[in-house]
DNA sequence: TGTCACATGTAAGACGTTACATGATTTT
DNA sequence: AAAATCATGTAACGTCTTACATGTGACA
């Protein structure tokens, strides 16, 4: 399971489960969602796999937090996730699958203005992905190239995100003015 | 639930769970996979639900097979799901996760070569994809832009599934070549 | 007689979502 | 005193995966 392979990843320094929760959702949500409740459940479970060590600390602010870290085993099990072949995922995408059945409705508006409200949440995500790009590459002469070998690959990671979306957002773009025309012609 | 959904939306013809499976091997799969244990679960609760009925039916092939057609109620639920705005999923990509943790390997090579086998099995898809775009498109003269109003949909679910592994593929090859530059510029 | 394609289902467990519960510290 | 943030968790429910169970008819 992946979930439990990324908080490893996310390990290679000491965390607590809040502090995961919160990496989450800033560097790793553009490719991985995980609510909360899932990432205390893993913990869990990883600790008593013995993939995990958790020491309780108490914080200057708020209650007393377990702050987790690999253990050797912890490490190998990640390790061997990042030499295995690259995992290709089944696909649910929702948004084609609506696409797919809207022909039902024989409504050309309906269709476009689908488009439509597609590309534009998917500019509003590339601009989410873009700001976080600008951030982590600020200060760097020579972005991304010049990163230590680990930002290195956070960055690649950033830049598939991107170059996803800009796809996705010129077929849109292409698409919108394809059912326009064929929209068009026939309604002369 | 978008399965639930999908079901309704194939059953603009009356099918058996199996034809269901085999319509989602074949059309589907490239936007939604589903096991065919779910697809039976599911048809189980719409029939409760009222969105389908079910017709016992022998066949001149294996045992008797029940056939699902569409009840109104079953239509307009799909047909809500159609009006929605466009759904935008949590996303959950493997194989990025693994990009995104790979650098702690410290090993340009199983990076480069991580990137490759990704490349090949996105090719591999690609040309299963357009085999299918292929066969839908024979004997159309101006495809896809001609076909009937519903069928037009699902080739533009196939299109996109088309630009959005082309443009992947092209990301792999544009990061390979700067990875193969990076690795040779630092060991010169 | 074996195996392939047809055909329908159940069971157990893993994973995911949503809501709720609890409580400390800091800020307004 | 109220609200926001820090912090950790549980409960209930729903979905998905994997494996298994059952049986027919056609064909080699």
């Amino acid at each position: 399971m992946s979930l439990d392979h990324i908080i490893l990843g996310l390990l290679r320094e000491p965390l607590s489960g809040y502090e995961l929760k919160t990496h989450f959702d800033k560097m790793i949500s553009h490719f991985w969602a995980a609510e909360q409740s899932q990432i205390y459940r893993s913990l869990k479970k990883l600790e008593q796999e013995g993939m995990l060590n958790c020491a309780e600390a108490s914080s200057s602010k708020g209650p007393t937090r377990k702050i987790y870290s690999l253990t050797a085993k912890g490490r190998a099990f990640l390790h061997q996730w990042l030499r295995d072949e690259p995992l290709i995922d089944k696909v649910r995408v929702n948004f084609v699958a609506q696409l797919c059945f809207m022909g039902d409705l024989e409504d050309p508006q309906q269709t476009l203005s689908f488009l439509e409200q597609l590309q534009l949440k998917q500019r509003q995500s590339l601009g989410m992905l873009k700001s976080i790009d600008y951030v982590f590459g600020q200060s760097n002469p020579n972005y991304p190239d010049s990163l230590p070998w680990r930002d290195y690959h956070f960055a690649l990671t950033l830049d598939m995100g991107i170059s996803a979306l800009e796809s996705r957002i010129e077929w849109c773009e292409r698409t919108i003015t394809r059912l326009k025309r064929r929209v068009a012609e026939e309604n002369p």
